[in-house]
DNA sequence: GGAGTGATGACA
DNA sequence: GTCATCACTCCA
């Protein structure tokens, strides 16, 4: 099994690439000499000013000024006062943009998930690394075009007809591994209802 | 369907 | 300084 380490090119792709890109892709945590790595299985894209749902689309701020920097940054933020959000930047330096990881394999929902991978905002504005203890790997795993489903993102009705309806959400519904079908073991796939 | 929770940003 | 809002989760 190939373990490629996703680099900052990857994630000055535009935003939706990246979005759909990292179905498929492990999340890799490393806290307290311990790693674990996730299967991504769903994401969202914010993509720039002109994006209503975006934390970016009212100008720069505190909070949101790690979007307008460098691809492959890390943006963690926390909301309705008990859960943190995990994103990860794209795009070049001064266009905001960013992609929300929502789930990975086993774990449904971006509150969830940051809670268990013990992700807080100490990891905000942090590049993706092997330092900062969070990345992102290719592990050879394919995804078919047919087994990702686009959706309008979750929450952000606020937004209007318009940025609300957009299909910026990314869900894996099948996995198909590069080294031959599954020997016999059951898979687990967890999903929200859509 | 509704409570809980507190940082954030808009406004004054 | 105040206040409404929020890229959510859990329990009913």
């Amino acid at each position: 099994m190939t373990k490629q380490k996703l680099l900052k090119e990857f994630f000055e792709q535009p935003t939706l690439t990246v979005a759909k890109s990292l179905i498929g892709k492990y999340l890799v945590r490393t806290i307290g000499g311990k790693t674990t790595a996730y299967m991504i299985t769903e994401t969202e894209a914010y993509d720039g000013f002109h994006d209503k749902g975006s934390h970016a689309h009212r100008g720069e701020t505190p909070r949101n000024s790690v979007m307008f920097g460098d691809g492959g940054h890390i943006y963690v933020y926390f909301t309705y006062g008990m859960h943190y959000m995990l994103n990860i930047v794209t795009g070049k330096h001064g266009f905001p943009a960013a992609v929300l990881v929502r789930a990975v394999e086993g774990i449904s929902g971006p509150g969830r998930l940051t809670k268990a991978l013990g992700i807080d905002k100490t990891l905000n504005t942090l590049p993706l690394s092997r330092k900062s203890g969070l990345w992102v790997e290719d592990r050879g795993t394919k995804i078919e075009k047919k087994n990702i489903k686009r959706t309008p993102r979750i929450g952000i009705r606020y937004a209007g007809p318009v940025w609300g309806n957009k299909k910026y959400r990314f869900v894996h519904s099948k996995v198909l591994e590069n080294f031959g079908m599954n020997s016999g073991r059951k898979r687990k796939v967890q999903q929200r209802a859509l």
